[in-house]
DNA sequence: TATGCTGTCCCACACAGCGATACTACAATC
DNA sequence: GATTGTAGTATCGCTGTGTGGGACAGCATA
């Protein structure tokens, strides 16, 4: 990271995008001033003055330590409904992470980004982390793919203007239920991803599996998919 | 309600209130414009374009009816980390609502005003009720006493200035550890708050039970201050 | 048809937000 | 001790952003 964070929502209100672009970053780790600005791309002065402005109302918080992490504003104001999907994740996420051995997640769409909103990882060693609030491109990797496969078509669209994948793999993923990945989106990690629906049917997160593709292979599919697709079922069931 | 609010935060940044202040009203409940303008008081031309941006941002949503909500976003920001004080209150509340037979509600100071973070009231006939997202001022009830007496200098300088009570009141809800009121911030409410404190021993909640005047008398203390004590020990157990 | 309400869009312009700069405090190094 | 670097915080003239009255479209009701 210290890239920051150039395919951002576009509200067309620039001090709600700015804020909210603090509010990201300090969600993904807690964040000192350098960092906020390193993540958001913002001057010092502003990042800082946003930064104060959602401490006044709760929405940031500063630890022992000084670094901005959120406030218990946010809990408060999605309604202490908590999200369906993040309970799910809580039950099964571990379960698939001893499964597998491997780290898992759980992805969202939002806009041309996907956001990990869950993830479980083994407790040491070599694997893949992806710090829940991470925010990673829909170009490559699968559970890009499988989010795309999904979306809407003006979002395919867009997506597809710049991924490393294209309209035949959609159509691939889409039919086999499941997506593959390996050094795709990181140099030297394999993935394995598969949709989640809701209540209505809807795609609305991917599950992924991933890991090391020295030790996974270059087939992830082949050995993961079926857990994963059972996973996905698990949550599916809670949504 | 159909009042807008006029005591809330001021970050200095008029755009970043103002959009939290559109967040507040659809935590309290799903919005429509009209809505969003009489517990703002924004006209509705800048309400709609702050809700249709923090829609694009994922921070509301549009339910089946159109009006606007809490969105996904919200508890992905907060990281997944659950407010161990709301997780306490699920457990808490329901059994303190039954064993005194009235609504119970936990509130967070923010500033001047309280906001009720959680509650839990009788299924059906007279009682006071409290909704999640509700912002109460400072000025009166047992709640506000409660957190006033353990706010910071300033912030009691600042609500006692406006308050309905005064030092002496404070001196003594430190004392016994309790207050209570009766007909202060509602007519005809009668209501008793303990403090709840977290691990370092700060408190940061009021847990308080309320109800009619005419079923739980005017001294609601005697009544309910045992019981009252327990659930805040209770909570404070589980943070 | 008239009225009322909802959601949405437009655009001239006032002023709110901006950010380069400066300040304070602290730590590390020479 | 002097210098340098970094963090957090404050300032204020400037200008581009956010504003909101008004208009429009759609729908429901009398």
């Amino acid at each position: 990271m210290g890239q920051h964070n150039s395919e951002a929502q576009q509200s067309g209100i620039g001090v709600l995008d700015k804020a909210i672009a603090v509010l990201q970053a300090a969600a993904q780790q807690p964040c000192g001033l350098a960092e906020l600005c390193a993540e958001t791309g913002l001057p010092r002065a502003t990042a800082h003055r946003l930064a104060v402005g959602l401490e006044v109302h709760r929405l940031l918080r500063r630890g022992p330590d000084g670094r901005w992490r959120p406030g218990a504003a946010l809990a408060e104001l999605s309604g202490g409904t908590a999200d369906p999907l993040l309970d799910a994740t809580a039950v099964v996420l571990p379960k698939l992470r001893d499964m597998t051995g491997e780290s898992v997640q759980v992805y969202r769409r939002d806009g041309v980004q996907r956001v990990c909103v869950a993830s479980a990882e083994p407790p040491s060693g070599l694997r893949d982390t992806v710090p829940v609030g991470s925010r990673l491109p829909m170009t490559a990797g699968s559970g890009a793919k499988v989010l795309t496969a999904w979306a809407d078509a003006h979002t395919q669209q867009a997506i597809l203007a710049e991924a490393v994948f294209g309209e035949r793999t959609l159509l691939e993923v889409r039919r086999r239920g499941w997506a593959q990945s390996v050094a795709e989106r990181e140099p030297g990690v394999a993935s394995v991803s598969a949709p989640v629906r809701d209540s209505s049917g809807a795609v609305v997160a991917a599950v992924s599996v991933s890991g090391p593709v020295d030790r996974i292979g270059r087939k992830p599919g082949a050995r993961w998919a079926s857990d994963l697709l059972d996973a996905a079922e698990s949550l599916q069931e809670r949504l």
